[in-house]
DNA sequence: CTGAAAGCGCTTACAG
DNA sequence: CTGAAAGCGCTTACAG
């Protein structure tokens, strides 16, 4: 669009010396091989000429692109915002900038995003869409790809991830309701082909002790399938007093359909939710869940990459982040028995 | 990181051509130019050698980086997820990738991020950081650089914008109130150095009649300068029964304020929000607010910047999306006077 | 401390 | 229809 940005070669020009020179005194790692007069000449007429480096043409010739793609199922759930931000925040402090795709769980269009994020050459991947068997990620990491996954991880060993501490979370959360009172305690749990449903199902179980509490199995982290497997637990186990959703987003259909069925919560039944999405402070009514530091998160993954891709031999470290119930007012007593 | 990608060389080899002829063989608008045979045998040759073009090094050469900047003040306000989202979903269509920044409203901040993706060689701008005055878009449209805003507008004769229609959006929530019975109906109106706030504001004053109604300006779209500006309003005219906040935000702040002194929403004052940001329909109490079509507004702004690069010579437009007012809970009739 | 040269991986007039 | 060559804007051994 704007006619002709100047290059190196103008600035070089401008201040009387060669394009190398230029390079070197603009670069603040090689600025020290020249001598400093020659090197403030060449700011000086860099700055007036508005000159701002090619970063696609020095990627071309140092192989790195100093470009990392992030791949999410979907922005606008509301779980990945802070999670990104976290991962531009630490990417941006070390020079790097985030390629942002969504893949929508979608396997194909999570193969053209990637090939995508390829042919930009991208140094590696914050892959926040993992399941636990991802044939993708394993030819990725067969290859040698620069891998970190956040907030889930996939079973292929030797793959750093970040993750919340989701059993202790669990644990947090049963134990709240056990304080309460309550004896029937179920899990509608998250898609058990993703670690965070496998890990928070686990943790549940093994809390829930060998009596057991019921557990059914959510299609999907949305509010449609929390509703539809609320729908079914009132069904086949009515004596339910509390229950432990997979995420914020199935305790919202948990609400929903209490809601349809004229029951209330916390008075019929107490529901625990689990991230503390942005805002679950302010729904109705305010929600007891499992808080996971999204940000940080991001934050961590990022200082992952950055590492395995700076550092010389950095050991692939697996990141678990403390949880932290908040108690809301979604969670009450059980009623007195009929 | 994996062990040297194979080249455009690497495939004419394999194919038995030159590279020259690999290149249009590869490239669908060149692809014509080669004998079908021979253009089957490099595609075929490229897939075995698992062929990604490099898109850095065609950038260079074409000038074109096929890639656009997005700013936005942060990711997790709820309101840029879509419009975010919108914008990748065009561009991914065109063959065009977001690079996402956040600037935090910090104008040095903003600079530094317009750097980094100018030095990325980004084709364009999608801009929803847009203040009224804003020298950093008045220079860049000087030179010439493709610029769109997005949600609100820069003072710039000739920058296309993509915005909601808000005074036609203030109207309908004015006359819901009116024909609830309100006549002492208050604006907390959005920060002035932004069209949203001025737009709003101006529409409210010439619906708010000669007479008119209670003005508070927040400091920010945010929940937290919608509580001191709540906090000012209730003070100051305490007969108020209606309050249109500059956003969903602002309104969340005045529902924390009202908690906060025992009144209650919507039965001692009701509040209308606007944008219907995800989840205003789970508040507490679900949020009577103005629709904005934030995805559709993305994939408007992203067509636009397309047409501009792309387009021979492209026409200027702005283009004004319909608004549309949702009833929820937190309106209602005013309470009788005491 | 500085310069001349090569080359990163492509595309595209220009020949043939 | 295909090839040879130049060049996009950088960086970096290699000389001097």
């Amino acid at each position: 669009m704007a006619g002709r940005r100047p290059t190196l070669d103008d600035v070089a020009r401008a201040a009387g010396v060669h394009k190398a020179t230029a390079s070197r005194a603009l670069n603040p790692e090689t600025r020290n091989q020249v001598k400093s007069e020659t090197a403030h000449r060449i700011t000086v007429a860099a700055r007036r000429l508005g000159y701002v480096p090619n970063t696609l043409a020095r990627g071309l010739r140092t192989s790195r692109s100093t470009a990392v793609g992030v791949l999410v199922p979907d922005l606008t759930n509301p779980l990945f915002p802070p999670i990104v931000r976290g991962i531009q925040d630490r990417l941006d402090a070390h020079g790097y900038t985030a390629l942002l795709v969504n893949t929508d769980n979608d396997e194909a269009r999570e193969r053209a995003q990637f090939a995508e994020l390829a042919s930009r050459r991208v140094d590696g991947f914050i892959v926040a869409t993992a399941r636990r068997q991802h044939p993708l990620l394993a030819e990725a990491a067969e290859r040698g790809t620069a891998l970190v996954t956040v907030n889930r991880t996939v079973e292929l060993p030797g793959t750093p991830a970040v993750v919340g501490d989701d059993a202790d979370g669990v644990a947090q959360a049963v134990a709240h309701l056990r304080l309460l009172g309550h004896t029937r305690i179920a899990h509608l749990a998250g898609p058990q082909s993703v670690s965070t449903g496998a890990v928070r199902l686990r943790a549940f179980l093994q809390q829930a002790g060998p009596a057991g509490g019921a557990v059914v199995e959510c299609a999907g982290y949305t509010e449609q399938a929390g509703r539809a497997a609320t729908r079914r637990l009132l069904d086949q186990y009515p004596g339910t007093t509390a229950v432990l959703a997979g995420n914020d987003l199935i305790a919202l259909g948990a609400l929903a359909e209490l809601a349809a069925r004229g029951r209330r919560c916390p008075r019929d039944l107490s529901v625990v939710g689990f991230n503390d999405m942005p805002f679950a402070d302010r729904f109705q009514p305010p929600l007891t869940t499992v808080r996971v530091p999204h940000h940080e998160m991001g934050v961590q993954a990022a200082q992952l990459l950055v590492d395995l891709l700076t550092g010389p031999q950095t050991i692939a470290r697996t990141v678990v982040l403390p949880t932290q119930l908040v108690v809301r007012d979604s969670t009450a007593a059980p009623p007195p028995p009929p």
